[in-house]
DNA sequence: TATTTCCCGGGAAATA
DNA sequence: TATTTCCCGGGAAATA
């Protein structure tokens, strides 16, 4: 891939698709890069005609805002040429198809090239596909097809793999993603399946337990897991409170006497 | 499509796989025949050998079962000889290529279609597929994949398309599909999706509403919407008394305590 | 407004 | 047991 070099952070350009930074996030990767540094490089695009800055962030809004949050005025980006972008895209597929590479590192790879796409083509949601996108696709010389199969087919693997690969590089927080770095859980799917839907704050607390334990993932989950019930028992008896007044609410007369009676409490009139 | 011809119902065997009828449904069939007649025939297989008879039921376990139950001998039935069931599915996708068609019909085709390939490669279900589906597939000169694709290449439409046919023929309810039958309603895909997901009490009462509108498909469904709230109220009620009584066990003192503060119960101890 | 084609999430069952 | 590939259901957004 194009080379990564340290450029100021003043110069980068945040595009509006890219706007929307969950500060909890952000503030979680400060908190691992000071423990462990920047991990990924960001990935910019060389525009020295653009109002920011002389280059355009295309992944890596967390990462960027966390570098801020620490007073950083640098940041290392991999500098991809506006031209470059196809090309960028090529290199992901041949080193997804080349290398042994973990589900974690895969997935990676993945959000990447999901990145990149959509710094050229836009972003990618449901809905019926534009003329737009069809006639990329028609350039492409492929069958009409949306960005999921399109990585599909040029991943060489199913959109049932993609779905999955996304969902680990959408959800994984990435506190634990620096945590399972190394350890087996890395080429695990089915865990990194498991912790990417698990709660962030359980994601977190999963990390932390991850490292204590070396590694070894059931005794960090069993760390979580007594955790929780002690960990939220106000959020839970707010929500079994407001349940229960809910239903109160709607119930008529009949069924609010037979839950009283139910209950011993069917003195009162 | 091979012709229709009329067969002593106890000569039909109906296989296993087809053996599971709602006997709800196959009653509410009967009132439908009563009515209007056998709609349509059902599917047989000329098996001289088997032992239940010399056919075997390929398609309409409830159409036949109703008419077991209003005690008819015969049954109008479309014999398919067992080497003839590959031309049949070439029949239907033909039929489906050159008519135009309603949507009802439409997916009465697919159903169809489905349950003659159901009884030449056995049930489709989902999962990993098996050596057998595969080989059938490259028998049959297509990418391996699975039913829902096959039929749609095979049909000239897109698998979504399939999914809502099959959604609308196996969940909207025979009464329905005979009320609507001639009404704008038989073309309106939309409509028929949310018939389909009404509750099977709710669509027979929407087909007898239908039938007393001529076929006003808004003034129809306000009926069955105002007959709704005092059609059940004693299974909404025992609902909210469980859910009530459900969540009262798992709470807490103080979210016991607290709720019945709210409701102006908190006197006793 | 009705239809279509995407994406997403989840569950089942065979495979490895 | 872990992975894969089906099916199913639902929601979003552009098209017709």
């Amino acid at each position: 891939m194009a080379v990564s070099k340290t450029i100021p952070i003043a110069k980068i350009h945040v595009p509006e698709r890219l706007r929307a930074v969950e500060e909890d996030h952000a503030l979680a990767i400060s908190a691992s890069i000071v423990e462990h540094g920047l991990l990924n490089p960001v990935t910019v695009r060389a525009t020295p005609a653009a109002k920011g800055g002389a280059y355009t962030l295309v992944a890596g809004a967390h990462r960027l805002r966390a570098m801020e949050l620490l007073d950083e005025m640098e940041i290392d980006a991999v500098v991809v040429d506006a031209d470059q972008q196809e090309s960028v895209l090529l290199e992901i597929t041949e080193n997804l198809f080349r290398n042994e590479l973990s589900v974690i590192d895969r997935a990676v790879f993945v959000q990447t090239y999901r990145d990149v796409w959509e710094s050229k083509y836009g972003k990618i949601s449901s809905g019926r596909p534009e003329n737009r996108c069809n006639l990329h696709q028609l350039i492409e010389g492929e069958a009409k097809a949306g960005f999921s199969r399109h990585v599909a087919s040029r991943m060489g693997i199913s959109t049932d793999v993609v779905k999955r690969l996304n969902l680990i590089a959408q959800r994984l927080h990435s506190d634990l993603r620096a945590a399972v770095r190394g350890t087996p859980v890395a080429d695990n799917q089915a865990a990194l399946l498991k912790l990417a839907k698990m709660e962030p704050q359980e994601q977190r607390r999963a990390a932390i337990a991850l490292r204590a334990e070396g590694g070894d993932l059931k005794k960090a989950l069993g760390h979580v897991k007594a955790v929780r019930p002690s960990e939220k028992p106000e959020a839970k008896r707010d929500g079994m409170l407001k349940a229960l007044l809910e239903i109160w609410s709607k119930a008529d007369d009949a069924t609010r006497k037979a839950f009283l009676a139910e209950i011993g409490r069917e003195d009162a009139a």
